[in-house]
RNA sequence: GGAGGGGUGGUCGAGUGGUUAAUGGCAGCGGACUGUAAAUCCGCCCGCGUGAGCGUACGUAGGUUCAAAUCCUACCCCCUCCA
């Protein structure tokens, strides 16, 4: 499908698009006007995870073509929980961890959109926490019909598997209808966008709007993103992929990438680059060994875009010396040790993967050790308790864990 | 409100007084093979300790016992059927 919007075109031949109301009105919208539009997120963390990049790079594309943005930052209905997609409740925040995360996220924001310039990242608790229930009930309550609401499919998987829904969590579709709602005739909001379990969410937010005030609005979700075989992207064993660098390095999060399935590649590519098409499908061809540069390149450019310019040549730069050229890179992970202490062996290699945090457990490293998967300087290790001085090659020790896991011991 | 069933390690799910730190699957990690991929095969998979070992753990809190995830009591939560 072509449009006249480049935004929607954009997005649609990038694979973006799950569902959209009204497609053909908001692209004569879109095409004739700069419009604003929202995408809602929750505020669980103190930092974002992969699993928000589509949202991000929706915002992205928006504020690249020129449309005014609203990142909306859910302190309110954080508060609440939004039982979309979920077989259980969600636990309730305090609403101290929520300012805090929001504090802390808002530097993600700012990689994606211009926030100095017309992207805006408002808080709903602003307005949802000053609402009065008789008021909202009297308001919005007389617009909304409970009937309407059972059908939606997160109120409905719910009850059709007999789990509990709490009115609590039932009353989450309304907050975020009136904050649509509240976007619309505050900042002429037309266009609301999500992952593809908000559906239900933002269709209600239309329905209250053109309930109101009679005007119309517009919903578009993005596709759940998964890997190759089907499971939800980004689950490691250490936790997510986040996207602050104070939670995972540029180095690993350059990493991730570069270790995608083939299968992917195609698809992240589209998604999470902002390539131009003919290089994606050139680089989509690529086969066995060669396919390597396409991963190289998506690394690349995810990290540039999520984490900085400079922050991803670095990550490259260092995969490149531990990789290809095998060399000792000084921006991984370091610790340093005094000589004296090294020397006396009370500094062993169970402290040093300690100190660099590489494993998570002593007794883990233990494990490592007996299954040959710790070198030292590139030679496996297994004594673990011989001391570490014997190894220093011009004041550094390099300790492997597997294949991919380096840290450096400096010796001052 | 009544009757019955259940809450186990990241997850699913065995186990109903003692070789049980708890079978097995999945996820994960390490090794081999490769391409820093996938698939496959082998190993590991609570923490602390070089180690013998110690400490924690089977919804929560008590109790019985030489010994409890397993028995008893209370409490919390969930499910099924009936009203």
């Amino acid at each position: 499908m072509t449009y006249k919007s480049d935004f929607l075109n954009e997005i649609e031949s990038r694979g973006f698009i799950y569902q959209s109301s009204e497609i053909e009105d908001l692209d004569n919208l879109m095409s004739k006007k700069n419009i604003t539009a929202y995408i809602g997120f929750d505020i669980t963390s103190d930092s974002l995870h992969i699993g928000s990049l589509v949202q991000l790079m929706l915002l992205h594309w928006l504020d690249y073509f020129g449309h005014k943005t609203i990142a909306l930052m859910g302190g309110g209905t954080t508060l609440v929980g939004d039982p979309s997609g979920k077989d259980e409740s969600r636990k309730i925040l305090r609403q101290e961890d929520i300012e805090n995360n929001i504090a802390k996220i808002e530097k993600t924001f700012s990689k994606f959109i211009n926030l100095k310039d017309k992207a805006k990242l408002i808080n709903n608790y602003q307005w949802l926490s000053n609402l009065n229930y008789i008021n909202f009930l009297r308001d919005i309550g007389t617009k909304i019909t409970i009937n309407k609401m059972l059908t939606f499919e997160s109120v409905k998987n719910r009850l059709d598997r007999e789990q509990p829904l709490t009115f609590l969590e039932f009353n989450y579709m309304l907050l975020q209808a009136y904050d649509y709602y509240h976007l619309n005739k505050e900042y002429d909001c037309e266009l609301q966008l999500g992952g593809s379990d908000q559906w239900g969410n933002i269709v209600s937010g239309i329905d209250l709007i053109r309930r109101l005030n009679n005007k119309k609005t517009f919903a578009i979700t993005s596709p759940l993103i998964t890997n190759n075989d089907g499971s939800k992207m980004g689950k490691t064993a250490d936790g997510a992929i986040w996207l602050d660098e104070n939670k995972l390095s540029n180095y690993d999060f350059y990493q991730f990438w570069r270790n995608v399935n083939d299968a992917d590649v195609p698809k992240f590519l589209n998604l999470f680059t902002k390539l131009p098409h003919e290089e994606i499908s050139k680089l989509s061809k690529l086969k066995g060994q060669e396919i390597n540069e396409a991963k190289k390149i998506l690394a690349f450019e995810v990290t540039k875009i999520t984490r900085g310019k400079e922050q991803a040549r670095e990550a490259m730069d260092i995969s490149d010396n531990i990789f290809a050229k095998n060399t000792l890179d000084d921006r991984i992970t370091s610790y340093s040790v005094n000589s004296k202490e090294l020397l006396e062996s009370s500094f062993s290699l169970l402290d040093a993967i300690e100190k660099l945090q590489l494993v998570k457990s002593r007794s883990e490293t233990k494990r490592l050790i007996k299954s040959n998967g710790i070198k030292i300087n590139d030679k496996n290790y297994n004594q673990d308790d011989c001391s570490l001085s014997n190894y220093a090659k011009d004041n550094e020790i390099k300790i492997s864990v597997g294949k991919k896991k380096i840290g450096v011991i400096k010796i001052i």
